[in-house]
DNA sequence: TGACCAAGCGCC
DNA sequence: AAAGGGCGCTTGGTCA
């Protein structure tokens, strides 16, 4: 059962069962939970703008319909991409948020309505989604397509409720390691000591003030040294000798935490002992999340043991292993890579047709999936060609589509953005070989990663299902999950990964050779999960 | 002053 | 992990 749900700012709004008639609530949050006993799935113009609300009052559902997301992803497999970008440029011109270029990155979910739509009602809502059915149904295969919009969807729920409820921050634990890495919090705009140190270090290595955060001051000074530069890449500056060097590598990873995942931010995107990041459902045009703030998806490492779990309860963290090449294995059917696919280690398995080098293995699948033609990429992707054919023509076939322009499709028919008029112009000049490859890069890359992407948002989408209460999906960052829950339910939720995993793979790829280990470890401290 | 770009590097 | 595709985010620097 569908049901179109609206709201008002005054917490009012309208609740359309699809089919039925429509009944205007004073309290929309009351009226979705009693009827969520029921099991609907709700039909919300857009997830980001109407569920935190529910959240914030208690209110949680199962299942829902992204119109926007939905929109996204019919209009790109109907090859109107642009007109999705020109309703994300409306869109943000109307919210006052940047206008994405012509030849930017995605058409996001806010793409498809008009401005002057921005206000739907119930019944406005019941027919873009009968719109939208019937034209899923009109796909050659409705079924796959579905699964992509529910796991959307889903994603579009879980993505809010991460965003509620925050992965745990230890701001004391931060403020411990920031003060250990950088010394005592500076006052306003000052440096903190020892990142002021370092600056001083390359100041007196030149003889005269630098400012290492300036790459052309930086430039001249290493020339007035007789060091010729091209940029301050870490990895350029490594290979030449100056005493400059040494404090300025040091200054630049301290002072990148400094600035991106310091007290600064931590005063922004931190409260309650949270970490409450924006995350933003299919913002990468693979399928992959990104984050509108707090760069939820760019955390380091080294900032992994400020996430500690509460007292009493457990961190539950597990990433799919050797996700990509197994993803390929699954779509091209090839029944040898399934085969070696069906191991743990799949390149040890690979290794026997590779002259016994595991490591070949891996470089020749990567290169397969990443257009990779250095070293000996060009010899081992022949052995692949040969052992693993279906394999093989399965990315090479994605690759010369995407170099004559042509349209790529997940496994679930997510679709890749059609080449840009620069494009275009690029392959008709003096260069065009080349604008050629790159995106017969992209799109050999696309089929895999885009696949990849689906296959862990149904995985979040069915371990979300499976969570027991209290416990909460509090990280997701492309194949990895991490669940807070009470120490007691810990074997239960490591139990449900492993489930979950299993269902995504079968809601997929039904019965396959191919498995997808998931393993799930139980730590208090994320630092202690790798 | 604000808008915008490029460099650089973090994550997968 | 790989290697290379794509992201976000901050700073310095330029231009109107």
């Amino acid at each position: 059962m569908y049901v179109a749900l609206t709201s008002d700012s005054a917490g009012g709004g309208t609740l359309l069962p699809i089919g039925g008639r429509p009944r205007r609530v004073d309290d929309v949050a009351r009226a979705v939970r009693e009827m969520e006993e029921r099991r609907p799935r709700w039909v919300f113009a857009d997830a980001r703008h109407l569920y935190p609300e529910l959240l914030a009052a208690g209110v949680r559902v199962a299942r829902c319909h992204d119109l926007a997301l939905t929109q996204g992803l019919l209009l790109a497999h109907e090859g109107r991409y642009g007109e999705a970008r020109s309703a994300a440029a409306a869109h943000a011109r109307l919210h006052g948020l940047p206008v994405p270029d012509d030849d930017g990155p995605a058409a996001r979910q806010d793409t498809l309505f008009e401005p002057e739509r921005a206000e739907l009602g119930a019944d406005a809502l019941a027919e873009v989604l009968a719109d939208q059915l019937a034209r899923i149904e009109a796909l050659p295969d409705p079924g796959r397509f579905r699964l992509l919009v529910a796991a959307e969807s889903a994603g579009a729920l879980v993505a809010a409720e991460m965003g509620h409820d925050g992965m745990p921050w230890r701001r004391d634990i931060h403020d411990e390691l920031l003060t250990e890495l950088l010394g005592p919090r500076p006052v306003h705009g000052m440096r903190p000591a020892k990142l002021q140190a370092l600056a001083d270090q390359v100041t007196a290595a030149f003889g005269h003030p630098v400012n290492p955060d300036s790459v052309q001051q930086l430039v001249k000074a290493f020339k007035g040294a007789g060091v010729a530069l091209k940029t301050t890449r870490s990895g350029e500056l490594k290979r030449i000798e100056h005493p400059a060097v040494g404090p300025l590598l040091a200054y630049k990873e301290l002072a990148r935490l400094y600035s991106f995942h310091g007290w600064a931010w931590a005063d922004q995107w931190v409260r309650e002992g949270r970490f409450r990041a924006e995350y933003v459902v299919g913002g990468v045009v693979s399928g992959r999340w990104a984050t509108s703030g707090g760069g939820a998806l760019q955390i380091p490492k080294v900032m992994r043991r400020v996430v500690v779990a509460d007292e009493g309860w457990a961190l539950i963290v597990a990433d799919a292993a050797q996700l990509e090449p197994r993803v390929l294995a699954a779509m091209a059917g090839d029944r040898g890579l399934a085969r070696a696919a069906g191991e743990i280690d799949l390149y040890s398995a690979l290794a026997k047709a590779f002259g016994g080098e595991r490591d070949h293995a891996k470089i020749a699948m990567l290169s397969a999936m990443y257009g990779g033609t250095s070293g000996d990429a060009p010899k081992l992707l022949a052995v692949m060609r040969e052992r693993f054919p279906l394999a093989y023509r399965f990315v090479e076939d994605a690759a010369k589509a995407g170099e004559e322009g042509k349209l790529v499709r997940s496994w679930l028919g997510r679709t890749s953005p059609p080449p840009s008029q620069r494009w275009k112009d690029l392959v008709a000049g003096p260069d065009g070989a080349r604008a050629a490859r790159d995106r017969g890069r992209f799109t050999r890359n696309f089929v895999v990663q885009a696949t990849a992407a689906e296959w862990a948002l149904a995985l979040l989408a069915v371990l979300r299902g499976l969570l027991p209460e209290p416990a909460r999906l509090v990280f997701f960052q492309h194949d990895e999950v991490m669940v807070h829950c009470p120490l007691e339910q810990a074997e239960q939720v490591t139990a449900a990964v492993a489930a979950a995993a299993a269902e995504a793979t079968r809601l997929l790829f039904g019965a396959t050779p191919v498995r997808f280990p998931m393993e799930a470890v139980t730590v208090s401290c994320y630092a202690d999960a790798k």
